[in-house]
RNA sequence: GGGCGAUUAGCUCAGUUGGCUAGAGCGUCCGGUUCACAUCCGGGAGGUCGCAGGUUCAAGUCCUGCAUCGCCCACCA
């Protein structure tokens, strides 16, 4: 223990003269956690000289938001990845934050004021941020409570917020850099827009379903130079009649033969009332097989016609307006819904004569991820990441193999879509965020500004103003208000919410703090822009904003790149993807982490997702107050494999429940079997002084200990978690404890140290785990253990490979169960009952094998309940009437059962295994017998296949000897 | 349209450099109040590892094709 440990705090779990008889979580979990947070294990230390720092920074929940399982399954893993590193001695660190959530949070303080009939334009922009702070400070201390309910280890100081000072900070940084870097720009571009969120989205925003819909089938009329045309046209097919009135071309691919005498001329929209003729153009983009291979170019409210508007030099039209209504510009459908317009327009069309057809048609929709409404493309001013040249960067460290994602194959989605990305839209018209550093000068760009001030500041009102419908504002250019005689800082007070037109030209300062005066004109006033920045913008910086960045220091130092960014692969591109992207543009090309390991989807019994509709969720609380913290861990931990989706049952629960009371109950035993006594460890596996059960339970603790070793550093967590729970249960519990009794009982004390020394390395195995019950276990040996002077085990030494395994020792006791067992089945079979003791003999000749079953035939005995047990050294020795026998691969054993014993029975019973064995057999020689085999597979195979031929072959000698024994 | 995953005992799932006479838990059947534990102990039954080919001395494990279910991506008019 070096020096730097932290003193000892008084123990939560004083050692009792009993431990509860069951395993009681609620009683334990508390101040086990109070006494590891109030020790400060929790914050980073490393034990031994060359410990390196490992650090895993926790994904962040939603401020306002509950832990659901799958943060429970993220913490689980990385707390199991943290305890384990911290036990070995390195510098973990385990950092928690929470997220503001931008849209999701705004949105839930929405729906809470509209609740009192008021929207956030009501109560305004000061007002609304005030609102959602205070819901902040009402839910955030919930995260970290359930959290720590949940076992998590975390460095509860450094606890980050994406709205604290540090990464606004990183974020206003950030935003300069990319800015003066020309990476982040604002243009007018075709953007996902939610009408009811009444803010731009990203495309990873948009969710897309499948959904019946219509294909219309409409003919363009041509128009002959500026008139009517006399009959023919072009047919289109299209879902969205309503947005004809914006086209501004129909395409055809040029390399379809059908149109190609067309291109160049010109048809003429076919809405009534809308008199406008648009070119028919060529465009690869055009598919030729689908519909009449015309396609209606739209670029006003369609991604691809954006495009294609673009490359042919078109304007654009806006039919759609920001709520999801139609704009002016769609003549007749002014003011409609836009699915009432949908319909209004087929009917026209169809009354028009213009509707060749409508089928039925299949076809993607996309919805805004938060609230499901129907997503509108269109053209809006926004703020823009150009990606490209990050995103190559982030595609190189994964493809050269800095960054490992853990299940390999979602290296290859990753690098998918890296590979094909677009530019981002960071802007979100929301008022909950981090608002965009850039400013505009109200007096160079007020003719390009648009803002509403109330009537009362400005009563006469003045050019170019309009009034809003209710009368309380005027609306217009910041401009057109300043010469009607409001000052210019009283209309840049007022400007709350002002839209900024297309041809101002942003500010964006080198440095904080904000510009006070106009880089162009000196003076001002400035507007900030009144935009906030999507929230995986702040997201994206977090594994360095968190360490302090942009300030260098220590922490960033040290703990940056992190060891292993854990989290669900549903948001491998919205997080993960960002995090590479900025951190190596911010850290000079050093990734922000080295490993991402990305878990599945915890689903409900049925394999449903969880989710709210469907009122199937699971509050990871109330499965930790009916099963224990402990169990709900070990069930996610072992349930659970890298990407794969894992259902979470009550009967997984229960076992996991189980095991952690057999772990409870093995540990009363073996502290009861302690008394006050302090023993010194047993652990030399291969000591000739030990019994041959303990030398083999030492050489099965060092082949987990090395097995553990090895599948945690792959993240075989799960696995790892498996193996630890069968050594304890199965080879501890049901063999070696049991074992031992035979000494113990006949006052031998020699097992204590193993006993002790097992347990212990066992609790330190499982620790990361199931964190609280060997903890109070723990705390309960320790003063049993000589030499021991830790005073917790979370910052108790992890066992580590090294000890060699013994393999005679596991020979011999292999032998010793599998005599118990043989015994065992003959007196389930023969219907024994339990508690009578029968005679049994053990033909075993000289040897190694004969010389443990010997040695150990106390143990046999009780094991078996065979008594007495007479081993001989051939058969002849045994009786051979009235008996059963069972032939082993190193042993046969006798019973002499008397009545019991069925004739009939034993020869079908011999014959049976016979030919089971014969069958084996002949699959060992076939394949001896190959020269293949024997020429190709490496030595030690064929080595092991001799080994079982030969005890099969002594073994199917017994069987048949005993087999003409009976006739 | 492209990509990915799953398919192993009645159920839920392990099985990572191919060597398995394929494991676990639950369920089921038989038997148990042995002084750590009935949230337990002992014993049993139960699988042509989705289908068809291929590579290999050897395939649940690698390759190809197919089927069913699920997911992701895409500018599916």
């Amino acid at each position: 223990m070096s020096e730097t440990a932290p003193t000892r705090p008084p123990s939560a779990a004083p050692p009792q003269s009993a431990l509860a008889k069951t395993y009681d979580p609620a009683a334990v979990e508390a101040p086990i956690y109070a006494m590891w947070e109030s020790g400060g294990y929790f914050r980073p230390q490393a034990r031994r000289p060359d410990g390196e720092p490992y650090c895993i920074i926790v994904p962040p929940p939603n401020v306002t938001g509950a832990l659901h399982l799958g943060h429970a399954l993220t913490t689980t893993i990385e707390d199991i990845l943290i305890r384990w590193r911290r036990m070995l001695g390195d510098e973990a660190l385990l950092l928690p934050g929470v997220d503001h959530a931008g849209i999701a949070t705004q949105n839930v303080v929405e729906a809470d004021i509209a609740r009192q009939g008021l929207s956030r334009h009501d109560i305004g922009r000061e007002a609304f941020l005030e609102r959602v702070w205070e819901w902040v400070a009402r839910y955030r201390g919930r995260i970290a409570d359930q959290q720590r309910r949940l076992g998590m280890s975390c460095d509860w100081e450094r606890e980050v917020f994406t709205l604290d000072a540090g990464p606004q900070q990183a974020v206003r940084s950030t935003f300069r850099d990319l800015h003066a870097g020309g990476k982040v720009y604002r243009g007018h571009r075709i953007i996902n827009w939610c009408p009811s969120c009444r803010t731009a989205l990203s495309d990873l925003e948009v969710e897309y379903v499948e959904e019946p819909g219509a294909l219309w089938h409409v003919r363009y009329p041509f128009a002959a130079g500026g008139g009517e045309s006399g009959g023919g046209g072009i047919v289109i097919a299209t879902t969205r009649p309503e947005t004809i009135p914006a086209d501004v071309a129909v395409a055809v691919n040029p390399d379809d033969d059908r149109w190609r005498e067309v291109v160049g001329r010109r048809v003429r929209v076919p809405t009534p009332g809308i008199e406008r003729a648009i070119p028919i153009i060529a465009d690869a983009a055009v598919e030729i097989g689908f519909g009449s291979g015309a396609l209606k170019i739209t670029p006003g409210h369609d991604m691809l016609d954006f495009e294609i508007g673009e490359r042919h030099g078109l304007p654009a039209i806006s039919v759609v307006d920001w709520d999801g209504t139609m704009t002016p510009e769609s003549g007749p459908y002014e003011g409609l819904d836009r699915d009432v317009a949908r319909e209004r327009a087929a009917a026209d069309l169809e009354a028009a004569g213009h509707l060749v057809e409508t089928q039925p048609h299949e076809h993607s929709v996309g919805h805004c991820q938060r609230c499901d409404t129907v997503v509108e493309p269109l053209i809006s001013n926004q703020w823009f990441v150009d990606v490209s040249e990050l995103a190559a960067k982030a595609a190189s460290v994964v493809r050269e193999g800095e960054v490992r994602i853990v299940p390999e194959r979602f290296a290859k989605v990753y690098l998918q879509w890296m590979d094909n990305i677009r530019p981002w839209c960071i802007s979100r018209q929301l008022w909950w965020g981090h608002r965009i550093p850039a400013w505009y000068c109200l007096r160079c760009d007020g003719a390009g500004i648009q803002l509403s001030v109330p009537r009362s500041s400005l009563p006469e009102g003045g050019p170019g103003l309009e009034a809003s419908p209710d009368g309380a504002h005027w609306s217009g250019s910041a401009a057109a208000i300043a010469a009607a005689g409001l000052p210019w800082d009283r209309i840049a007070a007022l400007a709350t919410d002002p839209t900024i037109g297309r041809d101002v030209t942003p500010i964006v300062a080198a440095d904080d703090p904000a510009p006070d005066a106009c880089e162009r004109c000196g003076r001002g006033p400035l507007l900030q822009d009144p935009d906030v920045l999507d929230t995986w913008f702040s997201s994206g910086l977090w594994p360095h904003s968190t360490l302090g960045w942009p300030e260098s220091n220590d922490d960033l130092a040290r703990f940056y790149p992190g060891s292993v960014m854990e989290t669900g692969y549903d948001i491998l591109f919205f997080w993960v993807a960002r995090m590479v992207m900025l951190g190596c543009h911010n850290m000079d090309g050093a990734p922000p982490f080295r490993t991402v390991y990305l878990h599945g989807l915890v689903r409900d019994a049925q394999g449903r997702k969880m989710s709210k509709s469907l009122g199937n969720g699971v509050d990871p609380l109330d499965v930790s107050d009916q099963y224990g913290t402990d169990a709900l861990r070990f069930t996610l931990a072992t349930g659970s494999s890298p990407g794969n989706d894992m259902r979470l049952t009550d009967e997984r629960l229960q076992g996991s429940r189980n095991f952690v009371n057999k772990l409870w109950n093995g540990a009363r035993f073996v502290l009861g079997e302690l008394g006050d006594r302090v023993v010194a460890p047993r652990a030399a596996a291969g000591d000739p002084s030990l019994a041959l059960e303990d030398r083999w339970i030492l050489s099965r603790l060092a082949g987990l200990t090395a097995e553990a070793d090895d599948l945690l550093g792959q993240f075989q967590i799960g696995e790892a978690g498996r193996r630890i729970a069968d050594f304890l249960w199965g080879d501890f519990f049901d063999w070696y404890v049991e074992a031992s009794k035979v000494r113990l009982r006949a006052g031998d004390d020699a097992p204590l140290g193993v006993l002790a020394h097992v347990l212990d390395q066992g609790l330190r195995l499982l620790h990361p785990f199931l964190p609280f019950a060997t903890e109070a276990i723990w705390q309960r040996l320790r003063p049993h253990l000589a030499g021991e002077d830790g005073p917790a085990l979370i910052i108790a030494d992890y066992p580590r490979p090294g000890a060699g395994r013994d393999a005679a020792a596991e020979r011999g006791f292999a032998g010793v169960q599998e005599v118990v067992r043989a015994i065992r089945q003959v007196r389930a079979d023969r219907g024994v009952e339990a508690p009578r003791w029968i005679e049994a003999y053990v033909v075993a000749g000289p040897g190694g094998d004969g010389d443990a079953l010997r040695d150990r035939a106390a143990v046999i005995e009780t094991l078996a309940r065979a008594r007495p047990l007479r081993m001989v050294a051939a058969r002849s020795e045994a009786p051979d009437e009235q008996v059963v026998t069972q032939v082993l691969d190193r042993a046969e054993v006798v019973l002499p059962l008397g009545g019991l014993v069925d004739l009939a029975r034993e020869r079908a019973r011999l014959d049976k295994q016979i030919a089971e064995a014969e069958g084996h057999e002949a699959r060992i020689e076939a394949k001896l017998a190959n020269p293949g085999f024997t020429g190709k597979a490496p030595a030690p195979v064929v080595a092991r296949e001799r080994e079982r031929l030969r005890e099969l072959r002594q073994r199917l000698d017994g069987l048949r000897e005993r087999r003409a024994d009976l006739g």
